[in-house]
This record gives structure tokens, C-alpha cells and sequence, in this order.
DNA sequence: CTGAAAGCGCTAACAG
DNA sequence: CTGTTAGCGCTTTCAG
């Protein structure tokens, strides 16, 4: 059995005041007196006094815990964020407990529930993949339960987000390979109801005409975000009767098994085929050739939702506010073709 | 303002009964007659009703909830244990609360601290890397706070553990090496406190003598587990007047920052130098070449210790018990050579 | 079969 | 300056 922790009642009796003195004595009530004051918190320090987060939860109504509800928590992405997220967090005196959603719309559902019963003061989250209907969402909005998305998001207009500039960030790339004499540009995008396939489409195609280039719809792949699903869309790509000269993917799990499946075709990165991902310094610098890469402030990126969270805490009235972060291509080698490899 | 949520009192109010029949009717006590439990069933499940788990937790002092302390949250491995103890707890009605050490000790005490201010039932650790002091673990084991480590263990006696065979992993990644006729086998190892250092290093000296070959001092390094450092061991290694042929380091950092900078100063893997590390599946292969490696259970290991974790939480009596998985050698190019490259 | 009351630990309003 | 009381939401005796 776990010792029963001291109490105020513990510390009360030892003094032989009353309950309600430790409890002011404790938060330096100007009505107790200096020297009982000190008495009291030198007993409390002695016996290691905390108070009891529960009986203050009940009290107050208020658990001092966010429910974080990301697609996984081994992607290197959302475990980055989430330090982000703890690490505000740790600075208000609030617990993170998170959820995976396994990129399953159930789950999603299902984790939010339970952190609901369990009273969670509001949520962090970033959509799974096959989240398309947002009742759930709206359920929590409507609860007056503070929400806020980041990178994956919707109903914007009622709900705060972080997100990165992808429409930009997707452009760019488009321009960098044409300015490394790619001209066969081909992306591999995920699901459609997510903004972030979307933003970073609209990027590929402005890309594409900001350098004077058609649109080929068979450049344009889809997948779901499984490795399995990106190395049949990259296959599909380098079957066609005229492949592309260049890919980028909207993860970074879509660019590795891109890459993956590239050198299993026999072709050499970035001579036959070009290549850039979105991904973070570790892996990108990891792979052999290094990838070139749409670096996100990811921990950033944690910290600004906590923040927004924060905000909506503190003042549950405001109108969301959304936060786009700015992205950086990180040109290395998967991108420049040289001469002598 | 959240709202407040529906309590008993106010399905009982509605009813017109007292509340503690609604709460005997929610759990379907003998004495309540079988109309009025519907009837209370219903209203409770239109008004979606939740007991309050801090009204519960103060009453039973459970607060169902899973201090987790981890070196880093960004490395798979970790993540991926996680996600098993995450499994296991959501089984159970748990919830997890993770909070990185950042590989430092006094985060690692602070976190403590913190976690058991908020009354977590218990621990699930893995120690930091600095932590060499064990105090403030055996408080909570004097406080009869159930507590488990996994992979990096302290106080096995008194404490339940789950680990990997260290020992046999690192012998047979000697073997292996040698069979690939590698003579100048080298080891990459951790701060020598940690039990998987020690392990690992142990299991280096015996798979050496397996093959009858000798132990060289300079080709055993040392590192602190960043990435950095291990660059730094890499180069020593390679600037010894005869380096070694092969390499193995004791994690995933580790090998990663070796095989880059084996490339970096020119020399190939693994003609030059053949490589094997301790990773998952998933970088593994993302690399290139494909890294021979010791696949860890990771999931496995997390499922584990939380279930160590519940058989301490049913019966806090029971003698702590010590499980070591078994990892898998997997080969793929990185230590084997061929002809054609 | 059902209700009233106590208590988990704490704070705050109300009395002295 | 300090104590008493009520109440946060719930379960569990103890009374009816």
C-alpha cells in the first residue's frame, strides 16, 4: 500500500492549531502571525508537505492537465512538438498527457473522450489522417473547453492553429529544383481533406508556374502517409513512360520510403532523380546523400500552441488567433547534382 | 468559463431521489429495484454523465495516473517504449504523464518530485544519463511507491526491471563481425555507470576471446551519448595508426553520428569499416547502406514494464522481478561485404 | 428499497 | 489573530 501523504490535518494537529491556520499559514494570510507562520511552514517543509491536487481539483475545478492528441508519437515530428508543448506546459504547473490517435479517426474520438472524464482542462491536438467529419471538435468548442491545432487543422475560424507556411515552403522547393535544372517536378502529396496536402498542392502548382512549367497530373501522387502507400506512389512515378527528373514528398516518412524505393529501382539520387524532403536536421543529415529539406520549427511550433492554449485559459473569450511558422529549405545534397560523386 | 459538468446531484434533483441512490443505481446495486436503475441509466447517459475522477481519486486516493520518466522524447527508441506502456495503461484505465530528463539528473529528481506532488500511483523510468546517484529512487521506494525501470536500471534488488540482453547482443555482434572477417573490432560505449554500458562492453570482451582474439584498449571509446561525442570517439578511432575494420556503438545516436563521419573522412562502409548499431527497424533501413543491427522489442519493453508496473500496483508485496528480452541481430549491408558496390 | 450523514483534503466565508 | 462551517463530487456505513 502507498503511505497515505501528509495532510493539513496531520500538520494541524501536531501544532494543536486548526486546519484552516495551517492552510493560511501556508499562503502567508496577513491575519496569522509571523511567528506561527514560520512554525507552520517549517513543520510542513519537515513533514515534506504537497498539497493534495485533488481536493485543490475539486475545489477549484480545475486539473492543471492538457490532453495532447497527435497521429503518433514515434515520428520524430510530433515528439518534437510535444517537448515543445511540455515544456510551456512545465512552466505553468500543467501535466501533458498524451494520446495517440494512431492516425485513426476512432481513436481520435476515443482518446478525447477519456480525456474528457478525465477532466482534462482543455486540448492540444494535430488531426489524424482520417479525420474528415469534426463534430467531436465542435463538441469540445461548444463545451467552451479550450482547444487549439497545429500543423494539421480545421475549423479555423473557431479554433487557434499553428502551422507551418506550407504553401510557401512548397513553392520554394518547385523553384529550387527548377533552378537545379529539374523540369520533370513530381510531388507526392497525402491525404486530400488535410490542409496541410492541400497548402502544400497549391505551393507545387504556383511553384510550377512561377517557373513557366505545366502541370502534369500524373506528377501529382497521392498516398496516405504509410510508408507502404508512399513507396507504391514513388513506384508509380518512376514507371511512367517519362519519369520525373525530380519528387518531393509532404512528410518525411513519404520522402525516406521515396528514397528507399529510388535506390531499389537502381537510380542514384540526385543524378537520375532529385529529391527533398519535409524533415527535421537529424534525419536529413543521417541519410546518405544528406536531403535536402523543409526544416520545421517543430519544438517551436509546440511552444507557440501551448501558448495559444495558454492564452485561451486565461481569457476563454478571445477570437482564435492562428500562427503560421516559417519554414527554411536547407539546401545538401539530394537536391544539387555535381559532378564527380 | 468551462462549464460545470453534470454531477449525481443534478441527475438526482431531476429525479426527484437522493444521491446516493443515483450512484448505487449507476452501479447497479441489488437494492436499487430494477425501473429506477433504467430509469437513472438514461437520464445519466442522455446528460452524459462521467463520475468525477478527482471526487473519486480523493476519496480512493488513485489517481490512475503513470509517472514516466524518459532521457529524451525525440529518440525512437524511447517513443516507441512509450507506446507500449501506453497500450498497457489505456488497458487498465491509466493515464501516462511523460516527462523528459533531458539526460540530466536534477531534471530527472525535479520531475520526480513534481510527478509525485501530483500524486502519480507510481513510476515507469529509464535513468538519465548523468544519474549515477540513486536517492531519490529509494524514497520512493521507502514510500512504498510502486516503481519499475526499463534499459537503464539502477537498485535491481529492490526494484522490478526490464532490460535487453545487453550482454548477448554485443557478443554476438563481436561473433558476427568476425565471421565477416573484421580482425580490429572496435566498441563504442556509454558513461560506464549505466548497467547497458557495462553490458554491452562486457559482451564485447567475451565475444573477442569467442574468436580468440585480442582486446586493445584503443579500441574500446568511449561516449556521452550525444551525437557529437560520438563523432568525436569516431575520429579517434579512425585517426589510430591502425583503425579499426569494424565498429559498433551502443545505440542509435551513436552509430548514426559514426556513420557519418566514417563518411565524412572519406572511407566506406562497410569495405573500409563495417558498421553495426543498436536501432529500430525504421532507421535502419532508411540509411544507406541498410545498417546491420540489434533490433530492440521496443514496444515489447514498454508493454512490459507497465505490466511489471500493475503486478506492482495489485500486489505491492511481491519480490521485484527482472525481465530481459531478447533482441535480434538483423544483417543487412553495413557489415557484410561484397564485390560489386 | 431509499435517504441521511460522514469523510477524502482543501479553501473561503463567516464568526468570534 | 484563530476556529468553525460549508461545500467541491463521490462512496459507504448506518438508519429507516
Amino acid at each position: 500500500m502507498v503511505k497515505r501523504r501528509i495532510s493539513l490535518k496531520d500538520i494541524a494537529m501536531e501544532l494543536g492549531v486548526s486546519i484552516s491556520t495551517v492552510s493560511r499559514g501556508l499562503r502567508d494570510h496577513p491575519d496569522i502571525s509571523a511567528e506561527l507562520i514560520a512554525k507552520i511552514k517549517a513543520l510542513a517543509g519537515l513533514r515534506n508537505y504537497s498539497p493534495n491536487p485533488m481536493a485543490m481539483g475539486l475545489l477549484k475545478q480545475r486539473t492543471k492537465m492538457i490532453g495532447v492528441i497527435v497521429p503518433d508519437l514515434v515520428t520524430h515530428f510530433f515528439s518534437s512538438v510535444i517537448s515543445g508543448i511540455e515544456e510551456v506546459a512545465k512552466e505553468k504547473g500543467y501535466f501533458v498527457i498524451v494520446s495517440p490517435s494512431n492516425e485513426s479517426y476512432l481513436k481520435e474520438k476515443e482518446n478525447i473522450e477519456n480525456l474528457m472524464k478525465a477532466r482534462v482542462e482543455g486540448f492540444i491536438v494535430c488531426l489524424s489522417q482520417q479525420t474528415s467529419d469534426y463534430g467531436h471538435f465542435e463538441q469540445i468548442t461548444e463545451a467552451e473547453i479550450p482547444l487549439v491545432f497545429f500543423d494539421r487543422v480545421c475549423l479555423k475560424d473557431q479554433v487557434p492553429t499553428v502551422v507551418a507556411d506550407s504553401l510557401e515552403a512548397a513553392r520554394g522547393i518547385t523553384r529550387h529544383f527548377y533552378e537545379n535544372s529539374a523540369r520533370r517536378i513530381a510531388y507526392i502529396s497525402g491525404p486530400e481533406h488535410l490542409n496541410i496536402s492541400d497548402e502544400r498542392r497549391l505551393g507545387y502548382l504556383q511553384g510550377l508556374s512561377d517557373c513557366g512549367l505545366e502541370f502534369y497530373s500524373q506528377y501529382l501522387e497521392n498516398c496516405d502517409l504509410s510508408p507502404d502507400s508512399a513507396a507504391a506512389a514513388t513506384q508509380r512515378l518512376l514507371a511512367l513512360s517519362i519519369p520525373p527528373d525530380a519528387i518531393f514528398g509532404i512528410n518525411d516518412t513519404v520522402v525516406f520510403a521515396a528514397m528507399k524505393e529510388i535506390r531499389r529501382s537502381g537510380l542514384h539520387v540526385p543524378d537520375d532523380i532529385m529529391l527533398v524532403g519535409f524533415t527535421d536536421e537529424f534525419h536529413a543529415t543521417v541519410v546518405h546523400p544528406m536531403l535536402t529539406s523543409v526544416m520545421h520549427p517543430t519544438r517551436e511550433m509546440g511552444r507557440v500552441a501551448a501558448g495559444l492554449f495558454f492564452e485561451l485559459i486565461e481569457n476563454p473569450d478571445v477570437s482564435p488567433r492562428s500562427v503560421e511558422l516559417k519554414t527554411k529549405l536547407v539546401i545538401r545534397e539530394s537536391s544539387v547534382r555535381v559532378k564527380a560523386r
